[in-house]
DNA sequence: CAAACTATTCAGC
DNA sequence: GCTGAATAGTTTG
């Protein structure tokens, strides 16, 4: 686990459901914003996907990046996401 | 330690 | 909108 690696799961970790943040954003957290590729290498390669909501982690002009399982599916699990929102904010 | 790789970003056309 | 160059950190040898 690499310094700079903690900081990133620490940061994308507290990224709330439905809501997406950009490397961009999560490097400059970081205190590198330069490293917005690292950031997203990090999440590629990072060993623990249950903590990390890598799938909320985008890149510039709210594009999906890439994803292990498929790109189409962590935009569904965005989605996803904002329905699990609306369930649990109006009850409906 | 150095080289290669990367889910990016910015500038130029 | 697309292509090319640059930045920083991780990983592998």
């Amino acid at each position: 686990m690499t310094p700079f690696a903690k900081k990133v799961y620490k940061i994308v970790s507290v990224i709330p459901i439905g809501e997406v943040r950009t490397y961009k954003w999560v490097a400059r957290k970081a205190g590198k914003p330069k490293a917005s590729r690292a950031v997203g290498q990090i999440l590629k390669r990072n060993h623990y996907p249950l903590i990390i909501p890598c799938h909320r982690v985008i890149n510039s002009n709210n594009k999906i990046g890439g994803y292990v399982f498929g790109v189409n599916k962590k935009k569904l699990l965005l989605d996803m996401e904002k329905e699990i929102l609306r369930c649990l904010g109006t009850r409906k």
